[in-house]
DNA sequence: TAATTTTGTTTAAACGATTAAACAGACGCC
DNA sequence: GGCGTCTGTTTAATCGTTTAAACAAAATTA
């Protein structure tokens, strides 16, 4: 291993201190340093390539410019794809990202803000798994800069960037009462997640404001994971009721790509028979035979947003703020109206 | 922020030197210290809930314990799929992931390299775009532990994993031919990169194994990035020859994605019209209404080999291995035999 | 009992930067 | 000529560890 220039060599070099240099190379005290020296230092310095070490930069400085990230999945498209978002965001500000993957466990969650601010992160950007309030509790305690993303704790005052999941659900079931629904389901996790339960209370008040008593036996709850034959028989309950669902709102993106494979296994007419609607995006859902209506978040601001603000509140800490960023229902085949009978 | 117990809290509390602290926490001179003063100390340490500063370790021993990683795009599938299997098996073996997109230039990830470097990773594991050549040699010249991924360069001898694309290609392509077809076409990338050169090779080679003379015509190359419409007027322009394909090779997912598009958009017949495989894995290729026969990469492999030969390199450093691993032909829907005319 | 070894612990330098404070020389002012 | 003010640079401490080397006391050996 070649051994890397430092400040010493350059101020060996140039015959002055490697507090001179210091100041030179990073344009401290403008005014006072002569010029010619300034110079023959910017020279040296780029002769020898030197490359600032940031280890020691760090401990002296107390700052990183790394920020740690905590997604659920980082092969989920949904996380990696704001870890992208959040990448670009925080390379041009200087930043860079460490990432690690919760499982959507506590555990692991907790190990693993463990293990980035051990490494002196400057702040997080954390999809918090059910359960972790300690561990957010305990981040606010310290003092920790940290934004959560695409979930929140009522109880919890923090920063956070999401969608407004209530409002998002609405229109979802809104747009499929228009469309001559009469039957909703909806597929959601076995959490106690709380954009999970707006979701969910979304889709109720759609369904009140539609004169529709929502009931409990057109909602189905999965555990979380990856639990693809529990959501296909998700699906199968509710086209076995006795009033059979005439749609169904998937909600999230893993939900509804294990339950178009089921739908797509036996073959289930949609929209004829049942209509559907999904939260997030991915690809699958535009090569699904019947391209798929869904809820698009708008990853880019939701990751930009969130970055911005946890570095500004690195520097300079403010009041908590929670965002919530308008969904937009995109709508395609699968939620096409009913089509008369004898058609 | 709190202020974190360091090594002297604990040494004043239990009124000795940080220096018999460090080697107690650090489990050296076992025979040496004290049962006593061992005992308080962790007990102390436990108690102050110490957290050694892996940043004032690092500048101290040279090693900070983390890798670097640089994808094309972590939100690629391909990508963030061995992010996550490189991630599991750094933690098992006590190491952190930094990670970057490169964007397929060689600019950016220079840059990169550069960046994470300057961070002091103890080495990397790169996807190397065309053109990197210099980049890679350089970080021999340095000393620099790193592994290359998915991709190699013939030239350069020096550490990577990946498939036999050689291999993989000829297998898919004798797939096909032993399905009837005789005009079998191919999309890949105008790149440098050999292992794509592999991949056409191979198409080549079965082709001959099959008797039939390889043509230009029946290849097409389109630009690394995200071309949808480009990949599109490929295929179109494969069907469109005088003697129109009846099967293609695509030579990424990312083209099979495109193609499959158009191809549905168009509503051109598979396999009856053309019959297709692609190459690398996503979930889109099962969602496609005649399920894509497709080159499986074992990801797992790649990415724990990539992670330990890394790491092992960076202990203890060895001659160069390059190593190819097997990929699997999945067969499916989409290269089902020709139907007979008439029926 | 003196010399040697072992045991338990401390000293102090080092890693590579940052930065407040000190310092020395030149200059201007009254 | 003495004093204050700039200007340009250095000194030295510091961040939190690690670790070779020094040291002192106790135990062993000769």
């Amino acid at each position: 291993m070649q051994k890397k220039t430092s400040l010493k060599d350059i101020a060996a070099r140039v015959g002055v201190s490697t507090a001179l240099v210091s100041y030179v190379l990073n344009g401290r005290m403008e005014g006072r340093i002569g010029k010619e020296v300034a110079k023959k230092i910017r020279q040296t310095a780029t002769k020898l390539n030197y490359q600032p070490n940031h280890i020691a930069r760090s401990l002296k400085t107390r700052r990183t410019n790394t920020i740690g990230l905590v997604v659920a999945d980082i092969s989920n498209p949904f996380s990696s794809s704001l870890a992208r978002i959040i990448e670009d965001e925080a390379d041009k500000l200087g930043y860079t990202v460490i990432f690690g993957s919760s499982d959507e466990t506590d555990l692991k969650s907790g190990k693993l803000i463990n293990a980035l601010m051990n490494r002196q992160v400057d702040g997080l950007i954390i999809f918090p798994p059910a359960n972790s309030e300690k561990q957010i509790r305990q981040l606010i305690k310290q003092g920790t800069p940290f934004v959560l993303v695409d979930r929140y704790f009522p109880g919890i005052d923090c920063n956070s960037v999401g969608i407004d999941n209530h409002k998002a659900s609405f229109e979802a079931v809104t747009h499929l009462l228009d469309q001559g629904r009469k039957r909703i389901g909806m597929i959601s996790y076995n959490s106690t997640l709380h954009h999970l339960d707006d979701r969910i209370e979304g889709y109720k008040s759609a369904l009140k404001a539609g004169n529709i008593e929502p009931t409990a036996e057109l909602i189905r709850k999965v555990d979380i994971g990856n639990n693809t034959v529990e959501i296909g028989k998700a699906v199968q309950s509710l086209l076995d009721l006795k009033k059979p669902v005439d749609a169904i709102l998937f909600g999230s993106n893993r939900i509804a790509a294990a339950g178009l494979k089921y739908i797509h296994s036996k073959k289930i007419h949609v929209p004829e028979k049942v209509s559907l609607v999904g939260f997030d995006e991915t690809e699958i859902f535009d090569f699904f035979y019947s391209p798929l209506t869904y809820i698009r978040q708008p990853l880019t601001e939701i990751g930009q947003q969130a970055t911005r603000m946890l570095l500004e509140g690195i520097t300079n800490p403010k009041t908590p703020v929670r965002i919530f960023l308008p969904a937009q229902l995109v709508i395609r085949e699968s939620s096409m109206p009913v089509k008369k009978k004898g058609n």
